[in-house]
DNA sequence: ATTATCATTAAAATACGATTAAATTTCAAG
DNA sequence: CTTGAAATTTAATCGTATTTTAATGATAAT
């Protein structure tokens, strides 16, 4: 887990430095706004901690340039500027996060803590789908709708998979075929009508809200009621 | 962008629901705890504003129950108490921000784009095309007219939708045939002046200002009032 | 008034999707 | 390596909704 803080206050440097690397976050420092984004814009940071007031160029301005770079790395600013406007300012700049100066060490620890934790478990992607009463969990590959657990095939559970990443939107057997089949010609099968019927024979036969739904002429829908 | 309000104070939910509405935001509320953390499983959302003072489970335990269950969705925090420690309560639980009471209503909305920023995946994004009173979403291949909902079907859907993508513009049947049907050649048939008689059967019969018109020798348009 | 253009309706043709069964493939156990 | 069960795919049928054709009535243009 790697930092970067941009600030020229030494006294503040090292109190936070000194902070970060007790609780295990390896912290690059930049004493002013060009260093800081030079740093920022090698991509290498978990999240960077940025001071608004700084020689050269501002907190706001870095932040900026990092995110017409497509530069996406968390920012939390950090100044003694409390008014709304200067907050608003800061996120309009695309940060992510705005602590106002003084602050309490173990605050700064959480915020940064929950600006890493995106990027990092945002990877491993959550892995559990739902939706509505309905649960897929993609470590332990298991269906459960209201409970009962329910069985599925490989096929069955990719495509339901796909449907659950696609919820409430029209998705054609084109689409399907493609995504869940890897077939991208046009081969006159059918199979993706008979596993529709067959998920929907575990996952919706015996509840009254179904969860599939047919849009004649379009394809399938993964919704709560019917129109 | 749908976001889930869980907060029990009358006079600030409609405060908050009705300027995030204003902004874009869809917003579900939850009177309570229990209500809150059901909604919230669902996974239905893009970001949850979670107060900590709740009836029946409080904020930090709605907010740790969610993690456990694998539910990523970024929390907001919303509460008066500003101590560091409540803070980091609230960080512990797995929040990803904390906002004090009172706050400025702007922003309590940066900090939630902050936070929506993150998962949008643009598949799910809202697809609507809009003319006058009517609305056609292309991601649930649905339409309506003031309000009310109107099945159409495959070719009809299409259709209306060509319209929609050329209103205000006189459209041949030859444009139509070509466009919608994938007819280049002059089959003597009338299937166009048949599906418009069906479209208007359903978008305009029941509404007193008509939006196709035709133009004899021309075509067709769609448009708000007669010449 | 006459003709071309458009609207409307009903009937015919077709396409679409659900379902079932049978054929094929896959894969693990013996 | 064989065998057999499970999984996947193909194929065929059936009912229904959709699409198209075709014929007739209405409206607008010349």
């Amino acid at each position: 887990m790697k930092l970067l803080l941009v600030e020229d206050e030494p006294k503040l440097i090292s109190f936070i430095k000194r902070g970060l690397e007790e609780n295990g976050f390896e912290t690059d420092i930049a004493y002013d706004g060009n260093v800081g984004e030079r740093l920022a814009k090698s991509g290498n940071y978990n999240v960077i901690i940025l001071d608004v007031n700084l020689p050269y160029k501002n907190g706001f301005e870095i932040c900026s340039e990092l995110r017409k770079n497509n530069i996406h790395t968390p920012v939390l600013m950090l100044t003694a500027l409390g008014s709304t406007e200067d907050k608003l300012q800061g996120f309009d700049a695309g940060a992510d996060d705005y602590l106002i100066k003084p602050f309490e060490f173990l605050e700064l620890l959480a915020r940064v803590k929950a600006l890493s934790k995106r990027n990092t478990d945002d990877k491993t992607a959550t892995n559990v789908l739902r939706f509505a009463d309905l649960v897929l969990d993609l470590n332990t590959k298991t269906v459960q709708r209201g409970g009962n657990s329910i069985d599925l095939t490989a096929k069955e559970f990719s495509l339901l998979e796909y449907f659950l990443r696609n919820k409430k939107r029209v998705i054609s057997r084109g689409e399907l075929a493609d995504k869940v089949w890897d077939i991208n010609f046009d081969t006159g099968t059918n199979v993706i009508d008979v596993y529709v019927n067959f998920l929907r024979k575990k996952i919706d036969k015996n509840f009254p809200n179904k969860l599939i739904h047919t849009q004649v002429g379009f394809g399938y829908i993964l919704k709560e009621a019917a129109e």
